[in-house]
DNA sequence: TTAAAATGTTAGATTGATCTAACAAAATAA
DNA sequence: TTATTTTGTTAGATCAATCTAACATTTTAA
């Protein structure tokens, strides 16, 4: 175990990697209200204990142990949202307050009472899935882009397709594995549709194409 | 709210005057294992909280607002021990190190909640009462020191008598309001009692005199 | 290819909580 | 009443986590 504050900043990087692959300093500093110089010292000591790997204008990334802590704290925090929700009957919307605190609680057994009384959960309240204490979890549904519904959000995990002209065709279009992208639109006609990609450009795929695309929905 | 360490040290000198009236630098230092200097500059600063009143040599007292506080976190760690214990199952033993964290929880709603769920209880696993939202709770049982076992240890609270000749005899046998004392013997013929004060001197007080003893049991 | 934007670093200061070393005052015991 | 013990303080250092100011490097866009 880190600190507080070590563990917050450990849990941010695997949010912002599940997010958009890449974690900058930058990005980091404005999720964790703090200055960037900060983050530097900060990533520097996670480096030290071995938590991350770190190389300027490359990203950070955690190593094996970084994830596993990563995916500790993860699975304490849905674990208290669902038991929040279900033995205590708070919101769902007031609960993630709470299991902020509560996700830092140090104490294996408190944990494995918690998940026994909910027998055993895969997801939390949000839908989310839960690790389990060896940091296993349910992956999401991965389907095809022309599954998601106009107006979706949804982020590129794979493709079925690895063909370099596939592949090149995406790059022209401004897609990569990790974006989000969102749908603005789907025609009637010939199942094209029009995305928005990272960068806020709209693009056009055709149905095809767009079969080849898996995302987490 | 102060910071964890403040709720820490607001705990400890409310538990050290409980047992032992008065609560000096040093006795905060060797309960929570820090050094005196830290003490010394922490209880200024409490001071300027107005969470606390210090003289040197004259102990430190908590003020109405830092009892209000030291309350409000009592009231946290009994109804999370009682939580564990009853909800989720966890041995009577075992509870008072995570409570020691859950205390710190701030979320009134989450405590409403326990406090519902358990129905409103008014005392712990341990026996201890626990304190309302406005901090009030079930007081100790009080009886005469005629009423203590042999072996048992007590806690003076209070005397029905206010006679200066009586206080004065007990100011002779060491014995004053806060004091723990322990009940060595009781002579059948007589009734009077043999006991060990705080300074651990022994000391014989007649029946009449112990009857107007009043010790938290 | 050069200018601008994004990304990152260093140096030095601050605050909270802690320490050690040295000294000071009050209470208690011999 | 003097010596010892208990109780407390000051000064100065350290470590974690943060900041601002200034500067540096890399990527991207014009």
């Amino acid at each position: 175990m880190g600190s507080l504050t070590e563990e917050n900043y450990i849990k941010s990087i695997y949010a912002l990697a599940q997010d958009s692959g890449e974690v900058f300093v930058s990005d980091l500093a404005k999720k964790l209200n703090v200055k960037q110089p900060t983050i530097n010292s900060m990533v520097k000591k996670l480096a030290s204990k071995k938590m991350v790997a770190y190389a300027p204008y490359q990203g950070i990334r955690l190593t094996e142990k970084g994830k596993r802590e990563a995916l500790s704290i993860i699975r304490k925090h849905r674990l208290a949202e669902l038991f929040l929700v279900k033995v205590l009957g708070l919101g769902w919307e007031e609960v993630h307050a709470i299991a902020e605190e509560l996700e830092h609680v140090n104490s294996k057994r408190f944990y494995q009472r918690i998940d026994e009384l909910l027998n055993y959960p895969k997801v939390d309240p949000h839908g989310e899935p839960i690790p389990d204490e060896n940091g296993k979890m349910m992956s999401k549904k991965k389907i095809s882009l022309n599954e998601v519904v106009e107006g979706g959000v949804a982020k590129i995990v794979a493709v079925t397709d690895d063909e370099k002209s596939f592949l090149d065709h995406l790059n022209k279009k401004g897609l990569q594995i990790g974006d989000s992208v969102v749908l603005k639109k789907r025609e009637a006609y010939d199942g094209s549709i029009l995305l928005l990609n990272k960068k806020k450009t709209e693009q056009t795929l055709s149905h095809q194409v767009a079969e080849r695309i898996l995302v987490e929905y």
